[in-house]
RNA sequence: GGGUCAGUGCCCGAGUGGCCAAUGGGAUCUGGCUGUAAACCAGACGGCUUAGCCUACGGGGGUUCAAAUCCCUCCUGGCCCA
C-alpha cells in the first residue's frame, strides 16, 4: 500500500510543503530525521507517535535519524507555551539522552545490515556545543530577518502576552533548530523533518536554510498533535503522572489501564496513530465502538496492541488477564497465585502480625500505603465511601485486622476506581 | 540605571487592617448513574493530637491589641524612559 493513502487513512498528515515527499518515500532511501527533548531519561507515551512514524517510515525503505536534543535542549523551545521554561544541566541532559537511546532500539533498526535502511541516532549537543557565535550568526543568522521570526505563530502568541516576556535565548531557538536541519542535511543527506504540528514554523525555517545556505531541496511534514477529546494534553494518567514507556516508571499493567480507559471518542484515533493493525482491522473496531461500546474490544485490541510493542506479549497478557480479574467479581475467591499475578504491579508493604492482630486504624492503613497524602485526606476518602478493602467498601470506623487477610495474609486496599495498594502480613 | 505596575492556595483570579484557611471559575479527587467511557448530578479540595490548634497570601524586617491588606528592604517579572 501507498504511503501516502496509509498515513491518509491514519490521519498521521496535517501539513506539508510538498505533497510529493510521499512518492519519494514510497521510492524508498528517503533520510529524514525528528528531533526528540531529552527532558527525561524515559520517552513517554506521547512520544511513541513520532517512533512510530519513524517506524513506518524505516519499514518503507527510508533511514529515519532520532535527533535527541542535547543541544537545544540547554535552550528550550518557546513554541506556544505559558512560560520560560526551566534549564536543564549538561549532565542530566546525556544521562538522559543514554536513557532515550536504549528505549528507541526496541522500535528502530540501528544495526547496520548491508546499508539498508539504517536508522541513526545522533545528538545536536556534538555541533551546537562547538559552533562560534560568530559563525553561527554569519552563517545562519543573516539568513533569517527578525521581521520574520517574530511573525511566527509560536512566537507571537508570547509576544502579545503582557504577564511574560520572551527571553532572546528562547527566541533563537528556531535558528539552532534549523542549523541542526542544515548540518543534517549537509553530513547525513537528509532532506525531510518530521514533526508535531506546533513544529510546523521551526521545520521550515529550517527547509529555508538548507534552500538558502547549501542550496538544497529540504521538506517537512507535520502530524496532527494529539489531544484528549476535551482538547487537553494527552497522556497523562491517574493523578496527572505521566505515561513512561520505562516500565520502572509505569508498570506495564497502569499502561494498559491507562489505554483501556481510553474515551470512546479518541480510541479510533488512538488505535491509528498507535497500533500498526491494518485498515480492516481497524474499521472493524470502530464500527464496534459504535454498535457495542459496552464490550470495548476497541480499547482493549489498542491496549493489548501498544503494551506488546513496548513491553512485550508476556506482560500484555498479564496485565489483561489482571484488568479482568480486577474489575471482575470478588477478587476474595481468586486463589493465591492468580491473585499475585493480579496486584503484581500494584505498590505493596509488608506489616507485621502482631499489628494486624490489634486492628489497625484505617485511616493510618492509608497514610501508610501512601494511598492518602495525609490524614485528613485519609478521613475524606474514608466519609466519601472512596475505599475498598478487598473490594468491599470499608468505613471509617471499623478495624482491618489479619482476620480480613485473604490467604491469611493479604490485604487489598484500594482507593478510588483503581489505586491500589497490597498489603502483605509478616 | 530611572520611572511605573505587579507577585495570593495546582492554575486563573477576587480580597486592600479584624467577620480570611481567604469569594468565584478551571483542574483534580470521591460518590451516584454507566460500559473500568463520555455527559450529567452531588460532595470534597493546607495540615494536625479536628467543637480547638498550627502553618500559609514572593523573601526578610517593622507598625498594630490585630496585617494577604499599612511601612521599610530585598528578590522576581511586565511595561515605559535612559
Amino acid at each position: 500500500m501507498k504511503l501516502r493513502e496509509d498515513w491518509q487513512f491514519r490521519g498521521l498528515i496535517h501539513q506539508t510543503t510538498d505533497e510529493g515527499v510521499f512518492d519519494r518515500l514510497d521510492a524508498g532511501a528517503v533520510t529524514l530525521y525528528v528531533g526528540f527533548d531529552p527532558t527525561a531519561s524515559s520517552l513517554h507515551l506521547g512520544s511513541l507517535i513520532p517512533l512510530l512514524n519513524m517506524r513506518r517510515l524505516q519499514i518503507a525503505g527510508n533511514c529515519p535519524i532520532a535527533l535527541a536534543g542535547g543541544g537545544t535542549g540547554l535552550i528550550g523551545d518557546p513554541s506556544f507555551k505559558d512560560a520560560e521554561r526551566p534549564l536543564l544541566t549538561r549532565e542530566v541532559l546525556e544521562e538522559n539522552v543514554a536513557g532515550i537511546r536504549e528505549q528507541m532500539a526496541h522500535f528502530l533498526d540501528f544495526e547496520p545490515s548491508a546499508g539498508k535502511a539504517q536508522a541513526k541516532l545522533l545528538n545536536n549537543a556534538d555541533w551546537l556545543t562547538t559552533v562560534g557565535l560568530t559563525d553561527f550568526l554569519r552563517d545562519v543568522g543573516k539568513h533569517f530577518t527578525v521581521n520574520q521570526m517574530i511573525a511566527k505563530e509560536s512566537v507571537k502568541s508570547r509576544l502579545d502576552r503582557d504577564d511574560v516576556g520572551l527571553s532572546f535565548t528562547e527566541f533563537s531557538y528556531m535558528l539552532l533548530q534549523a542549523y541542526d536541519f542544515l548540518r543534517l542535511y549537509l553530513d547525513q543527506g537528509c532532506t525531510l523533518q518530521l514533526g508535531g504540528s506546533d513544529q510546523w514554523g521551526n521545520i521550515t525555517v529550517g527547509a529555508e536554510l538548507v534552500r538558502k545556505a547549501a542550496g538544497g531541496d529540504a521538506d517537512a511534514l507535520t502530524s496532527p498533535l494529539l489531544l484528549r477529546a476535551d482538547g487537553t494534553k494527552f497522556g497523562k494518567s491517574e493523578g496527572g503522572e505521566q505515561v513512561w514507556l520505562d516500565a520502572a516508571r509505569t508498570s506495564p499493567f497502569k499502561m494498559y489501564q491507562f489505554l483501556v480507559n481510553s474515551d470512546d471518542v479518541v480510541t479510533p484515533m488512538l488505535l491509528r496513530y498507535f497500533t500498526f493493525l491494518s485498515h480492516d482491522e481497524i474499521r472493524a473496531l470502530d464500527e464496534s465502538l459504535a454498535s457495542a461500546p459496552q464490550e470495548r474490544r476497541a480499547q482493549r485490541a489498542l491496549a493489548r496492541e501498544v503494551v506488546t510493542m513496548v513491553h512485550g506479549e508476556e506482560a500484555a497478557v498479564k496485565s489483561e488477564r489482571a484488568s479482568v480479574a480486577l474489575f471482575g467479581e470478588s477478587i476474595a475467591e481468586l486463589d493465591e497465585s492468580t491473585l499475585l499475578e493480579v496486584v503484581a504491579d500494584a505498590p505493596s508493604s509488608t506489616w507485621s502480625r502482631d499489628a494486624l492482630l490489634a486492628g489497625v486504624d484505617p485511616v493510618d492503613l492509608l497514610v501508610e500505603s501512601h494511598l492518602a497524602k495525609s490524614k485528613a485526606e485519609a478521613r475524606r476518602f474514608l466519609e466519601q465511601g472512596g475505599v475498598y478493602l478487598n473490594n468491599v467498601r470499608l468505613d471509617a470506623e471499623s478495624r482491618v485486622g489479619i482476620g480480613d487477610a485473604l490467604h491469611g495474609r493479604y490485604l487489598v486496599v484500594r482507593r478510588g476506581p483503581r489505586q491500589l495498594h497490597l498489603v502483605v502480613a509478616s
